[in-house]
Order: C-alpha cells, then structure tokens, then sequence
DNA sequence: TGAGTAATTGAATAATTCTTCAAGTCACTC
DNA sequence: GAGTGACTTGAAGAATTATTCAATTACTCA
C-alpha cells in the first residue's frame, strides 16, 4: 500500500513551512556553506538553527559533510532551487495582486483607514 | 515594519501543507467545481472539508461563490496551478532519486531487506 | 410557514510542531 | 588526554494546528 501522492505532497509542502528553514534553503540556493555562515547570515541560535537543519535533512533535501571540525550543507539538487523560484514568482504575484486589492479599496473609502 | 518576506513563503507553504487542502487544489486546477462535488471526490466529511476550505479562502488562494444553494469553489489564479505543477515535477524527480538510491542499496544487500 | 438539503461555524479535545536548554559528540590543539 | 570550538541531540513545556460534533445560516420547495 503505497502512501499517496496528494500525503507526500502536503508532507513536503509542511516541510518547508518555517521561516529558518526557507532562509536556510534559500541561502544554499546560492551554493554550499558550511553551518557557521548559516548562523551568522540568520542569526538563529546554533541549536535552534541545527534543529531545523535536521528537518531538512531527514526530508532528504539538504545534503551534510563534514570537513574536519566543521559541517557544510548543501542542496541535495537542482530542483529545491527551482522550487524556491517558482513560489517567488508566485508569492510576488499574489501580493501584487493583494496590493491592487488594497488600491481598489481605498478609492471608495480615503479618510477612514483606521488600521 | 513590513512582514518578512520569508516569513510570508512559510506561512504559505504551511497552509499548503495539508492532504485535504493539496486534493481541493488539484481539483479545482481542473476548473472551477461545486462543494458537492468535492465532497464527493475527497470522500471527507462535510465540516472537514469546509474547515480546509476555509483555510484556503483565507489565504485568498480560492474564491468561493453561492449559486442558489450550492456554493461553487475556484482558484483566484492561474498561479497556484503553476506552483502545483511545479511541486509534482519536483516531488517526482525527488522520489525517483530516492529510488535509484535504494536500487543502489538494494544491489549489495540483496538478502536483509527486512522492510 | 415549516421541513429538508447544502454548506459553514464555534468550540472542545487531541495531535503535531516549536522553542529552549542541558548534555552530548567529534575533531583539533596543547 | 584535558580543554576548547563547532555542531548535534534529547527532552520538556509552550504554542499551533487538526479533528470532531453540535449548532447555525442560507436556501428551496411544498
């Protein structure tokens, strides 16, 4: 009994529904960095941050080696990044589209904007 | 002091993250349909799927409309049918690494594969 | 108006996920 | 081999999210 698509789909969806966790993602879309510059670019804790990379890397998206005492991450393939891309695109779109939403809006109603 | 821009992608993924809310979505790329019949297609209880609904509406991803005494559901874009499209193409090229993987796995440990 | 169907909402409990901190490993250097 | 820096792990409590059931709204039709 194989798990269902539309199951491993939300799975992989809920994976990457964390702030650190995009950052990370993000940041290595740019190529490998070892787990130093990972905290120094987000700032998180070092545990908090290493919490969040072993999601990533249970999840198989994220790939580790050790290098004498430190541990670089890297994108486990091509397709994360393009991933990230294409919920950009995505994103800047919806919110443009929210912003004209907003510009509608004030038209009919300039004074009372309250909030 | 706008909301982070990676705060925003999680919490869209997030509300992605979810089994009954990835099926709607899939359903509703095919065009727009009537809550009776996403019902009948997910198989959920009514209240559930109106919960997830709700979600969805939330996040200004669907729009819903009363005709009478059904309620028609749609995608508000032509995005979210991009991004799904883009999760299945990553999902699949993902699943098939995993594969090749355990083949590999698989060749110098023909016995134990106990699971 | 009253009964019936379609869909949604509210609210309580259950389940998952986050955050944090203490303790642990691994490699290097003295 | 003790000490230190880099990173990871385990586990407990806090916070979010899911599930479920009862109650409610919005209609239709007789």
């Amino acid at each position: 009994m194989p798990v269902p698509l539309y199951q491993v789909k939300a799975e992989f969806f809920r994976m990457l529904g964390h702030p650190v966790r995009i950052r990370v993602l993000e940041l290595l879309g740019e190529g490998p960095k070892p787990v130093r510059e990972l905290l120094a670019d987000t700032g998180v804790e070092a545990s908090s941050l290493s919490q969040q990379l072993a999601v990533l890397r249970r999840a198989g998206i994220v790939t580790s080696e050790r290098e004498g005492s430190t541990v670089t991450y890297a994108l486990a393939g091509p397709d994360v990044a393009d991933l990230m891309r294409a919920a950009r695109r995505i994103l800047t779109e919806m919110l443009a589209g929210q912003a004209e939403l907003l510009d509608e809006l004030r038209e009919s109603d300039t004074a009372a904007a309250g909030k």
